[in-house]
DNA sequence: TATTTATACTTAGTTTTGCTAATCATTAGA
DNA sequence: TCTAATGATTAGCAAAACTAAGTATAAATA
């Protein structure tokens, strides 16, 4: 496994998104992300549009703006590039999730006789 | 969860490996990473011993110097502050482990009808 | 009516993290 | 003798995500 999964879940995360549900907007991803986690990842804007733009310069996903209530959304959908990528980074993750389940979960103290 | 924890899985992962281990010296950590990840993650000295000695000035691990055939080798264990650290970032990261199952185990694509 | 909250996007600047890569030193094995 | 494995150190870099601020509109509320 690259060593660079140990950084970035959040590229990952977006593509994963965008694979289930076909087409989100920036804010539509930040306020998923919040609902599936619980509250537990707040995913800022000044975390989420960098790396969308920068999945739109890579040719990973594509942009329509549309308005809605008289505000202008952006929506991002995969290329077929990034639907590539996205079937390959979600095996990385998962294997790496893998991993490390298998190292933190609970081992017996070496050393350690319980009795 | 903070989201600092999209980044640094290192840190836990050193303290989880000396709260099971008791006390490791460095090269070690970086060949029972490799090991239990049968080769998946290959921990580099760059990346280990920086961290080892943010722990080392945080108060979090000691380290005593011994020397075993004829290499000084430098091992490190968990303080009282390191213990109590480790069980909370420890469950920080299965927290997140879940949460990232959930988020990426796969989904039945939204509008896609199977019969 | 005025203010706040939610929606929606943008961007400058910083910090953290882990990486590359090189160095030093010893021991074991080919 | 040369190489590989063991063991530690450190300088410098790149990527990632953060903080924080700003722009703008709509809806809700006081």
């Amino acid at each position: 496994m690259s060593p660079e999964l140990l950084k970035g879940t959040l590229t990952p995360l977006i593509l994963k998104l965008l694979l289930d549900r076909g087409r989100m907007y920036g804010y539509e991803i930040t306020q998923q992300v919040k609902l599936i986690s619980r509250e537990r990842i707040l995913l800022k804007e000044g975390t989420l549009y960098p790396a969308l733009y920068k999945l739109l310069a890579d040719g990973l996903i594509t942009a329509e703006e549309e308005t809605a209530g008289g505000r202008a959304r952006r929506y991002y959908s995969l290329t077929q590039a990034g639907y590539t990528r996205a079937s390959e980074q979600i095996n990385l993750v998962n294997d790496f999730l893998d991993i490390m389940r298998e190292m933190f979960t609970p081992q017996p103290r070496l050393g350690h006789a319980d009795i």
